[in-house]
DNA sequence: CTCTTTAATCGTATATTTGCGATATAAGAT
DNA sequence: ATCTTATATCGCAAATATACGATTAAAGAG
């Protein structure tokens, strides 16, 4: 049992569900909106702003990396990072074109 | 150890990343969509439509509802659910006001 | 009242995530 | 070559999530 089904659903819903995991944690969403506001793609600063360990957020970085929202590059002995914006833009507009051009039909909720 | 840290985050973050939760499981995300498609709230349709146990989709639900993305109402031996749009919509503005409008200001990535 | 239908909850097994310390890797500095 | 600095990765412990069957609860049908 508790053998996941993820993959037996569609494509778009399979998509949609991996970026929302990548921004399922208050770390993730912090390292991103730090990425955001300091241009120069930050490292290490990052584990100084956050309250957790080195590992764990180079861990956090990995995974945002793996689901695209971020890119990195290595620049001597630190690592570089920055946001992808373009894969931002793609999930807005997965949500978007999932949901809410649908609610302009039935606006009225009925419970 | 282990201990989960998601609490020494900001409120906005946690709020966040609550929502990213919800919609991090392409179930939940394909229960939405049969909700947004169906005005009239349906209940065990999705049951019908989803490749999963009863007593699994109620668990999602459950979930949706948690993250108050979802509201249900008992209607006699039966459950209606329907989308709080509401809720959707603070998710992308969030999202929005967190990320995007800090994009206009450094598009030029470095990495 | 009893039976059926519909949905929620409980208990449980397994899988995944989170987090850390320790270790490995890689490059610049001395 | 050795030492430092910056990151990534490994291995492990604890917490959560996923999924299901069985049971419970609640209401309409007979």
């Amino acid at each position: 049992m508790a053998i996941h089904k993820k993959e037996e659903f569609g494509k778009k819903e399979q998509e949609l569900a991996e970026f929302a995991k990548a921004l399922s944690h208050p770390a993730r969403i912090a390292i991103l909106k730090v990425l955001a506001q300091k241009n120069e793609c930050i490292c290490g600063e990052i584990v100084d702003v956050l309250p957790l360990a080195q590992s764990t957020v180079s861990q956090h970085l990995k995974e945002l990396k793996n689901a695209g929202l971020v890119s990195g590059t290595v620049d001597g002995p630190r690592s570089c990072y920055c946001i992808n914006w373009k894969a931002f833009e793609k999930f807005t507009t997965d949500i978007n074109s999932l949901f809410t051009n649908l609610k302009a039909k039935n606006e009225k909720a009925c419970c």
